[in-house]
Formats: structure tokens, C-alpha cells, sequence
RNA sequence: GGGAGCUUAGCUCAGCUGGUUCAGAGCAUCUGCCUUACAAGCAGAGGGUCACUGGUUCGAACCCAGUAGUUCCCACCA
């Protein structure tokens, strides 16, 4: 035993078995006859680092894949990488930006060669990192969203929809981001309730001396007001209707409105109309025809237009333009305001409403199929809560805003001549062809033709999740090649596992895309994990530095540790509140099982046919075997509720205690003595079963033991070993129960000898009141060994300085050497007969309530009857144990 | 403002169709142990008014209503 270390190294075995997977080629799937389990990832940000998140998910999208390559099935997990356009961009610009280089002084060629560079360098760090954690990808399918055949998936896409009518281009307010400088959707801003100021500001009525009051929170817009609006029912206003209003500092004359859409209880029910930064405001505009004056540039400075602090930051503008506001006597007064204010996804700025020329994918039609195969079940969502969110969602989708104002990205393919008119193709080749059919359409209608001499392309690109929803599809080059052997085969894919965050942006558009182009799923089953937090339950972020470094974490733990620990408390849903602690006890158990092979293995050489061990173990064999199938039974269920959590912690309590603390306990063959060689081959057995179970979980030490517990052919590896399946039939729970008596029975004796400080070295012995521990009872050596009884005998009545036990319906005596307090087992005997007889009594109460035995299920009276007799055979020993103490 | 969920031991969570004495698990805690696999361990023990108030039922942690606290999603009221 002394060349195995007491602790289980997991440095050494990982890099080892992950290199000889890879040799062997046990990641890589490709289409035959097999059933197919395919897993897609959610491919991470190329400017991404692995953070806690991607452990989590990960690990769970390992133990599913790993599970079911075991069980047979072609295991194909799809790797990849997202190249996050508004994410990777602005990385590359600061990145330019250090060197002194300027986004706005390069070519889009030139910017995007960078781009490249930096991509290559570092997009491929996250996947490295994953193969640390132990991911079972088949790397040789390895994609990334931006590359040839997943771009041209995208543009056709794009265009196809375009041709089906539904993206349309148009000017519309939509959200931008002044830091990324690029429009974003809905779904990209995080509003948040900050606080601020309500500034109340007064404007002159032309004409007179009399002030017209409004409030707002963005003071720095008056400058591109062009009305006020009050509701039309207000009294305090109807006398301004039609009026016109000074516009501070600015002086611009402009109307004051009616309009329903004001709140008379609000501020001072009057509102300041800005139709260029407020998505309200523009709808006003519309409604009353008001002039648009766009005070702010691209960046969120004061533009030409605002007159006054031109090329200034906004924020800084609304602190100037309170003071000055409040010299010239117009800032009436200001009260401090919570609001709601968005902010960028990705870049944290502060959003501004935005008119701008962008372009759309309609929802309404699209969106119906997916909506209906998740309300029916047809893609199931795990915890399935989210079924209620989804729905509320998929019910009130909005168009998406698909085109941003970056180069990093699939550049949209319309295609301009020099007055503005477009056509959507994928060459400027085929751009010429598309006006040439146009104009042919226009001259028969008698309008005139178009010029399409000098086209230019769109400059915008796509939207990230432009090309990721397609991504199901896109990795098997699906849309290419529609009936490729890839894409029949795996697809649909079975499981996806991802953050519920990213349920609408993500999940919802796969399933959208899916409908749309295959007629069917993309995916079975969504898993959604939760968050990994902070003890405090903050979210684990960068910028708030509390989250552990994975590979940091990975080194001190082992893979298998942190994998244990992340999954021990997290059922799909559920935030996991992290704690290195948890890795701390997945480490721990890896060195349990680390320690039962090293114990195992000294059995090795103390084994053979001349045994010395005299006890006969069938009875413990057999108990451990209906064990393994129960808890077989049990954790295959759990995995196909995904509850993946509890068959961890299944398993982990099968090896902790019933394999570890009772089964080798029991069968370890007495000092001097050696084991039986069939004893032997039964516990390895069972151990390779248990390591078999554990591999998903924990693949490294599974995969270390295997090889070193037997010797193994050439392909013998356990991650492809044959996962252990099990029926009811196999299942015999009387032996379960008789076996758990005997183990109460030896906790209960091991209690005694605590409580009389009776050291375990100093043999005991034990009676029994027929038929209890009889020597006929397969199970009777077992006590003796573990308890240290010198003997065992049969009596009639309880002996002199005994303490009793009433174990199931057998009574047991343990003889304590006079040690026994007469007047204290007295009392403990009293509180236990008292306890059972308003047990017996309640039992009772119950059976003798006729609604009761009326209305309950036979089986629940019949238990009732039970327990009644169980109860009154045991009150008759306990009374009789007094009596004889009494006596 | 609208919607959904959650509240069970110190912590993280199970508890399925209302019915075993059903109040559980792991971790943590306490006590005793270096027992020849493992002190990253062994053995034993103690922890709970199932958020609160009512209702339904023979029977409620579980179903219903209300209250409080909490989390998340959606929403353009300045």
C-alpha cells in the first residue's frame, strides 16, 4: 500500500487522460448507426474569459454528454465561440487606442485586419480553458460564428427573410448606445432605478407675463424642445391651449399642445415635448406635427443644433444648464426622483432614445410556432417556471432592431445606387442584376429606371444574435446544404443548457429560426442553470472582482473537485450561492474514493482461494447488490428529470456511506486473515459499477482508478464503459429492510458503548428475546464483527445489568458489566413506552374515527392497522423490560 | 404599473397524487477517537411554531384566501 499516496493527485492524472482521449479520439462522433445525443453550446464571447458561469454550464453539459456516450449513444457535443460584435469591437478599439491608434482615422479593411489579429490571438483562450474543466467536445467540430460558412448562412438568411417580407428598413427611435455608437435592441437595455432629479422649469407664455411650469428629469433636452404639452382636460391650462411658450435660454417660440397622453397628477401636469430623445415625445410629435430639433450628436455631446455648450458630454451639460437655468430665475425648483433609466447591455452606457435609419425583423408572424411547441411541450424547459416567462414574452415580442453601426460583424447586404435606392442581394454582382429586374418591373409600369452604376454596400453589420440563433443549424451547415448527412442526423439536438438571461435573446430566436427553417426544434430539452454568486448573493462580476479564478480554482481542487462542488447545490433554476468550500468537499470525496481504491487494492495481494476469513459475506453481497439497484433505479430517474443535483448527492451518500462505511467495513477480512478471491471480485465489481456512475461527474479520478484497479485492454477506458441501467423487477426492498435493521441495531449498540465510555477494544456481549440475532440469521456475524461481541446468546428475559433495545419488532439485550444505571435505563425505557403509547393512541384516535376508515384509501386504513399492532407488540416489551428492571 | 416565483434546521436545498412517527439530506456545529484505506478521516449526538392569519378536509409543510418579506421578468409616464 505504501507506493499509493494517501491523497489523490489530480494534477497528474488530468492532463494525462484528457491527451489520451483525445489520442483515442472518444470526443469525436460522426454520423452511423447509433442513436445520436448532440448537445450545440452556447458559444462564449471570444472576448471572453472562463468565469464562473461557463463552469457551471459546462460541467452540467459534460455530465449529460459523458452520461450518454456511456449509455451507448453517439455523443456529439458541437463546440464554438461567438464573435460578440459590439463586445469584440470595443475591445479592439481600446486595445487601438492604447497603441495611439484611432478607429476613426482606419479603413473598415483596416480595422477589421486588427480585428482578425486580435480574434486569433485571443478567441480561442475560453475553449482551451474548458478543456481544463475536462469538457468532452469534439473538438474537430469546433465553429465560430463569423466564419465563411456561418457568415453566408447569415447573409442568406438575411436575404430570405428580406424576400418573405419580413425585414423592412426604416427611421425609427431606437435605443443607442453613445458608447458603442451603434443602435441596440430592446432586449440589450437593462433599466435600472437611479436616483436623480426632478427639475421644475418654467417657461414665459408669449405675449405675457404668465409662466407655464413643467418638470423633468433631463433638463439638458430643453434645448431641443419644441412644444408643451398639457392634457386636454387640465383647468389649470386650458387657457394656454394654443399659446406659445419661451423656450429658456434657447428662446425658441413653441406651441403648447393638448394631449391625453399627459398626466394631469404628475410633476406639475405640464410636459416639455422633446420629439428627438424621447420615444413618447416623438409619438407627440407626430400626433401634432412638431418640429424635430436633435440637440445631441452620435457620442451623447451637445450637438450644432442645441446652440449652447455644442461638443459638451450630456451629463456635464445637465449640471451646467441647472445653474445657468437657475441664475436667469427659471429653475423653479428641484425635488429628488427615482428613475428608470436603460443602460447598455454591453457597453454599460447610458442608453439614448434615437432616431436613426435601422433595420428590422418583423416578430409577430414568426414567433407564433415557437410560442405553441413550448406551451405544448414539444421542447420541454427545465425548471419548466420558465414556461410562464416565455410565454409573456414570445405574446408581446417587438420587431428586432437587427443592424448596428459596427464593422466587426456580418455586413448587411443591400446594396445602394447614388439616390438612395436599395435592393438586398448577396453580391454587388448580383445587386446589379436585382436593379436590372427592378428597372425592367419600373419601365413596364411606366416609371422611370434606376441608376446602378456606382453601388455601395450597407455599412452596418448584423446583430450578434443575428447570426447565433441560426446556430443549431449553422454548425451542421444546415442552410447550405439542407439534407446533409450531419444535419439529419443530429438534428434536432437534444439537450441545451444556458442562462435563463439569455432566454429571450437566445433560446426563444433558436426555436424562431428552428421552425423557420427546418419545420422542426432545435431542441429537446432546455436546461436552465442559475446564477453563481457571491456568499453575500451578489452576482459574481469583474468589475466587482468576488469571483474566483476557474483555473486557480481547478489547480488547488482538482477539475473533479470544483465539478462536484458546483453541482452538489444546484438544482436547474437555482441560483448557486459559491463557496470554495463546496469544492473543498468535492475534493474530499474525490479522496474518499481515492482511499477506498487504495484499501481495495491491498486486498488485491491478501486475496485467493485459502481464504482464512471464516464469515460468510453472501448475505452483505447481496444486500449490496439490491443497493446498486436501487440507487440505480432511483438516479437514472433523477437524470431524466435533470435534476442532476440530487443523483449527484444519491450517488455521493451510495459511496459515502453504504459502500465505504458498511459494505467494505463489513467484508474487510480480519487482521491476519486474507480475503476471499470471490469476496474480491464482488467488491471490485461493485467499485467499477460506482466508478462507473461517477464518471460523469468526476471523469479524471473514475478514469485514474480504472486503469490502476485492474489491468485493462487496449480501448478498456471508462469513459466509454457501459453506464449502468436497472429495472423494478430487480429490486427486492425486503432485503434492504432487514439489512437496515442491522445496521440500526450496530449504531445502536455503537451508542451505548459511547454513552457507557465502553471502549471499542473491549469485547461485549449481546442477548436477543427470540427470533431475533439468531445465528440462523444471515446477517449475524456482521454485529459481532463490527461491534466487537464476545457473545451472542438467545434468553427468555431481559439479564441482570442489561440495557434493552427495541429494534423493528425484536428486542435485544446489551450487556454492559454492571456498568448499566438500573434508575436511568428506568427513565429511558419510560420516555420510549410513553412515546409509543401516544403513538398507539393517536393511532387509534384514528381508527376510530369512522369518517376517517370511511373516506381514507384502503391502504392508508390498512397501514393504520398496521402500525396499531406493531405499536401494541412493542408496548408489551417495553412494559416487560420494566418489569424486570422493577423486579 | 403588470406578471411570475419563492419563504422548511445556522447555511444550501429535497419533500412527487394531501395519508407511514413526515418533518428529511448535505454542509456547518457539539462530543469522543491518530481503530492497521482515508484527521481532506472514523464513531456518536444535538438542531425546525414548515413566514404569518384564517379556511377546506376524517387528515394540511402540501389545497384555497388574505397578510408580510423576498427574488426575477416585462413595461416609454416626464
Amino acid at each position: 500500500m505504501s507506493e499509493i499516496s494517501k491523497l489523490y493527485n489530480p494534477s497528474l492524472a488530468e492532463d494525462k487522460w484528457y491527451r489520451k482521449w483525445m489520442e483515442k479520439g472518444f470526443f469525436r462522433s460522426v454520423p452511423d448507426k447509433r442513436e445520436p445525443y448532440t448537445i450545440v453550446i452556447p458559444p462564449p464571447n471570444v472576448t471572453g474569459v472562463l468565469h464562473m458561469g461557463h463552469m457551471l454550464n459546462n460541467t452540467i453539459q459534460d455530465v449529460l454528454i459523458r452520461r450518454a456516450r456511456m449509455m451507448g449513444k453517439n455523443a456529439c457535443w458541437v463546440p464554438g465561440t461567438d464573435h460578440a460584435s459590439i463586445a469584440t469591437e470595443a475591445r479592439v478599439v481600446a486595445m487601438l487606442k492604447e497603441k495611439g491608434i484611432h478607429k476613426k482615422d482606419l479603413t473598415r479593411d483596416a480595422f477589421l485586419k486588427y480585428a482578425w489579429e486580435w480574434k486569433e490571438k485571443y478567441g480561442g483562450i475560453i475553449l482551451e480553458q474548458l478543456k481544463k474543466l475536462g469538457a468532452s467536445c469534439d473538438w474537430d467540430r469546433t465553429r465560430f460564428t463569423m466564419e465563411d460558412d456561418l457568415s453566408d448562412a447569415v447573409i442568406s438568411v438575411f436575404i430570405d427573410l428580406y424576400k418573405k417580407g419580413h425585414i423592412y428598413r426604416g427611421m425609427r427611435m431606437v435605443n443607442w448606445d453613445p458608447a458603442g455608437m451603434t443602435a441596440v435592441s430592446d432586449e440589450e437595455v437593462i433599466y435600472k432605478e437611479i436616483d436623480s432629479q426632478l427639475y421644475h422649469v418654467s417657461y414665459q407664455i408669449e405675449g405675457s407675463d404668465e409662466f407655464i411650469t413643467i418638470a423633468t428629469t433631463r433638463p439638458e433636452t430643453i434645448l431641443g424642445d419644441t412644444a408643451i404639452c398639457v392634457n386636454p382636460a387640465d383647468e389649470r391650462y386650458k387657457h394656454l391651449h394654443g399659446k406659445k411658450a419661451i423656450v429658456p435660454l434657447v428662446n425658441r417660440s413653441v406651441p403648447v399642445i393638448a394631449d391625453d397622453y399627459v398626466t394631469m397628477e404628475f410633476g406639475t401636469g405640464a410636459l416639455k415635448v422633446t420629439p428627438a430623445h424621447d420615444a413618447n415625445d416623438y409619438q407627440l410629435g407626430l400626433r401634432h406635427k412638431l418640429q424635430i430639433v436633435d440637440v445631441l450628436t452620435p457620442e451623447g455631446k451637445m450637438s450644432a443644433a442645441a446652440q449652447f455648450y455644442v461638443g459638451e458630454d450630456r451629463f456635464e451639460v445637465r449640471k451646467k444648464i441647472v445653474k445657468d437655468l437657475e441664475a436667469s430665475g427659471a429653475l423653479v425648483k428641484k425635488q429628488p426622483y427615482k428613475s428608470n433609466v436603460g443602460f447598455s447591455e454591453r457597453t454599460n452606457a447610458v442608453i439614448e432614445p434615437r432616431m436613426s435609419m435601422q433595420w428590422f425583423l418583423k416578430m409577430e408572424q414568426l414567433s407564433k410556432p415557437a410560442l405553441q411547441h413550448v406551451m405544448n411541450d414539444d421542447i420541454r424547459l427545465f425548471p419548466d417556471k420558465f414556461k410562464n416567462t416565455y410565454r409573456h414574452w414570445m405574446e408581446n415580442v417587438h420587431d428586432w432592431c437587427i443592424s448596428r453601426q459596427l464593422w466587426w460583424g456580418q455586413r448587411i447586404p443591400a446594396w445602394y445606387n447614388s439616390t438612395g435606392d436599395f435592393v438586398v442581394a448577396k453580391t454587388e454582382k448580383d445587386a446589379i442584376t436585382a436593379f436590372e429586374a427592378l428597372n425592367k418591373q419600373r419601365v413596364s409600369n411606366g416609371e422611370s429606371a434606376l441608376l446602378y452604376d456606382q453601388l455601395t454596400q450597407d455599412e452596418d453589420v448584423l446583430d450578434t444574435w443575428f447570426s447565433s440563433w441560426l446556430w443549431p443549424i449553422s454548425v451542421f451547415d444546415g442552410f447550405k446544404n439542407p439534407e446533409n448527412k450531419d444535419i439529419n442526423y443530429y438534428y434536432p439536438t437534444n439537450d441545451l443548457v444556458t442562462a435563463p438571461e439569455i432566454l429571450f435573446f437566445w433560446v426563444a430566436r433558436m426555436i424562431i429560426a428552428g421552425y423557420e427553417y427546418r419545420g422542426e426544434k432545435p431542441f429537446t430539452n432546455v436546461y436552465l442553470t442559475g446564477i453563481v454568486r457571491d456568499k453575500q448573493g451578489r452576482k459574481m462580476s469583474k468589475s466587482l472582482g468576488n469571483s474566483p479564478e476557474p483555473l486557480e480554482l481547478i489547480s488547488k481542487y482538482g477539475a473533479d473537485g470544483v465539478r462536484v462542488g458546483m453541482l452538489l447545490t444546484s438544482p436547474a433554476g437555482n441560483d448557486l450561492p459559491f463557496d470554495d468550500t463546496l469544492c473543498e468537499q468535492g475534493r474530499n470525496f474525490g479522496n474518499k474514493i481515492w482511499n477506498a481504491f487504495r484499501l481495495i487494492k491491498s486486498w488485491q495481494e491478501r486475496s485467493g482461494k485459502d481464504s482464512t476469513d471464516q464469515n460468510d459475506y453472501s448475505a452483505t453481497i447481496n444486500w449490496f447488490e439490491n443497493r446498486l439497484a436501487e440507487e440505480t433505479l432511483l438516479i437514472n430517474d433523477l437524470f431524466t428529470k435533470y435534476r442532476l443535483s440530487e443523483a449527484l448527492m444519491t450517488l455521493y451518500k451510495l459511496v459515502w456511506d453504504d459502500f465505504c462505511s458498511w459494505y467494505l467495513e463489513i467484508v474487510k477480512p480480519p487482521l491476519g486473515t486474507n480475503m476471499h478471491e470471490k469476496v474480491y471480485e464482488k467488491t471490485t465489481e461493485f467499485f467499477e459499477y460506482l466508478l462507473r456512475m461517477l464518471h460523469p461527474f468526476m471523469p479524471f479520478i473514475t478514469e485514474e482508478i480504472w486503469h490502476n484497479i485492474n489491468t485493462r485492454t487496449e480501448n478498456d477506458y471508462i469513459i466509454i464503459a457501459k453506464w449502468p441501467e436497472c429495472s423494478q423487477e430487480s429490486i427486492d426492498s425486503t432485503i434492504t429492510e432487514n439489512f437496515r435493521e442491522i445496521t440500526d441495531l450496530v449504531t445502536g449498540i455503537r451508542n451505548i458503548r459511547k454513552q457507557k465510555n465502553i471502549p471499542n477494544r473491549q469485547p461485549i456481549s449481546v442477548s436477543y428475546s427470540s427470533p431475533g440475532l439468531s445465528a440462523h440469521n444471515p446477517l449475524h456475524n456482521i454485529v459481532i464483527k463490527l461491534c466487537n461481541l464476545s457473545s451472542v446468546s438467545a434468553v427468555d428475559s431481559a439479564p441482570a445489568g442489561s440495557v434493552s433495545m427495541v429494534i423493528g419488532k425484536h428486542e435485544y439485550f446489551i450487556h454492559t458489566e454492571g456498568l448499566a444505571d438500573k434508575s436511568q435505563e428506568k427513565i429511558r425505557i419510560k420516555q420510549e413506552l410513553e412515546y409509543t403509547l401516544s403513538f398507539l393512541e393517536s393511532v387509534m384516535k384514528k381508527l376510530g374515527n369512522e369518517r376517517f376508515v370511511s373516506n381514507a384509501k384502503p391502504e392508508v386504513v390498512e397501514l393504520e392497522q398496521k402500525k396499531k399492532t406493531d405499536a401494541e407488540e412493542k408496548i408489551r416489551m417495553l412494559k416487560n423490560q420494566l418489569e424486570m428492571l422493577n423486579s
